[in-house]
DNA sequence: CGTGTATTTGACTTTTGTCAATGTAAGTGG
DNA sequence: CCACTTACATTGACAAAAGTCAAATACACG
């Protein structure tokens, strides 16, 4: 499933519903990308608050989802490639949130009314798409449960543990580690903490050998201890397959 | 749109998309809640990892959902009539936590086969439910940026401020307030932090004059305080008409 | 009226935030 | 090649928020 038929799309839902889509359905998922667009600086792709006609589809990068408050960035989702950031918008039509790219990204753009086609008239697909927006609900449960119940180092313990698995469906993880974009401000941002305490909490992981994060690279040396300290238990991300932490 | 010929579905969607639906399209989702149920005492209706063919619509009452990790509940949804509870179980088919009613509830159950033919045969009765279970999300992602930017008076003027909102779409709220059958336990797991400290914050707010939460009885104080302690900006609840808070 | 649950309070510890400053690595222009 | 800039990472000292443990009230319900 990873022929290269489908270059915009054909890691979505990768690792997930390996078998869900036919491959006419898969070539038609492909045909839905209208434009393509290339961002290497950070760059603000969609603001809180706009109305939308078209979706975004991550091709390669990273980017996240970010509600500013108080002049605080918060990062409520993280993206891999394959996933559909704001597919969401297709029904809301109004984003609650920006979406601002990490380091050099890759995007794919699909218009609504393509969308609305498929809804129409290809039942599977749009069960498919529906299903990648649960996906995405299941992981802000997830996230919450992690900030209501972890502390800071256990936050960014899960926050490794899931990104990894998350790389690994699309193949884009390594056997110990993974390569990650973001800032210790960034962690910070998506862990709830200052980047202060961030920087506290990054240094134990590594003094403690669990994980060793420096330079754009995470690198894990304990998977046991990284899967406890996180209380990460993958079901969640509805995966099929071999999983990197059991 | 309140009217009683949908005495299961009536208050779905209500005071969002009042208009987005036909009357047809409503006697037809009406039509899709096979069983109904009532609870009277706290009651765990569906549990993590259960594998259902049916989703749950909360026709009366209060439920949450939640996750339990090392013994310690922890609430990443609360309910309020009309809401289409674990919808998303019909494309994920497996419930990522439990569902657990608090009070007396009922609730109505809705086959996973009726929910098929509506996506085949009915695409805008189909965008509806997609659209609900959206809603949900966006509710999941104001948490986050919740329990990442606010201490914990925040937190629960902000849940006080959703709640009270939500109850009023669907014509529950009162004029200073509303019913709320959560301990104060149980709201402590809904802001992550303990009932110790939620007691504390509870006892601040009602001596600060922001509100007061005694005997399931929420009383708001100052609308304006709730609304800055809670960094609360309804526009993520997608609603129409007047808002409670501004 | 007793019993269990929920709420409240106090004392103490741990975690995290805040402020201020320093260190470090990569890139830029002279 | 070096001074300079810039962004990111790191550290220390202190304050504030929240967790923990233990116990005392208050309250609802049979």
């Amino acid at each position: 499933m990873t022929d290269d038929s489908c270059p915009y799309t054909r890691r979505f839902l990768q690792g997930r519903s390996r078998d869900a889509l036919s491959k006419r359905e898969r070539t038609l998922l492909e045909g839905l990308v209208g434009t393509v667009e290339r961002f290497t600086a950070p760059h603000t792709i969609l603001r809180r608050g706009d109305v939308v006609d078209q979706s975004t589809i991550l091709i390669e990068g990273t980017v996240a989802r970010v509600i500013y408050e108080d002049g605080k960035r918060h990062i409520v989702a993280l993206h891999v490639p394959g996933d559909f950031v704001d597919l969401h918008a297709f029904a809301l039509k109004r984003l609650d949130h920006d979406v601002v790219s990490i380091g050099s990204v890759q995007i794919g753009y699909v218009p609504h009314d393509r969308i609305q086609k498929v809804l129409e008239k290809e039942p599977t697909l749009a069960r498919m798409l529906w299903y990648s927006t649960l996906l995405d609900a299941a992981m802000h449960r997830e996230w919450i449960m992690k900030l209501e119940h972890l502390s800071a180092d256990g936050r960014l313990a899960h926050l490794v543990a899931e990104l990894w698995q998350r790389l690994d469906f699309v193949d884009l993880a390594g056997e110990n580690g993974f390569s990650l974009p973001l800032t210790q401000q960034e962690l910070a941002d998506a862990c709830g903490t200052t980047s202060i305490h961030m920087n506290r909490v990054v240094k134990k992981l590594r003094e403690t050998g669990v994980v060793d994060i420096s330079r754009g690279q995470v690198t894990v040396l304990d998977k046991q201890a990284l899967k406890e300290l996180g209380a990460f238990d993958p079901a969640y991300l509805y995966g099929q397959g071999p999983l990197k932490l059991t």
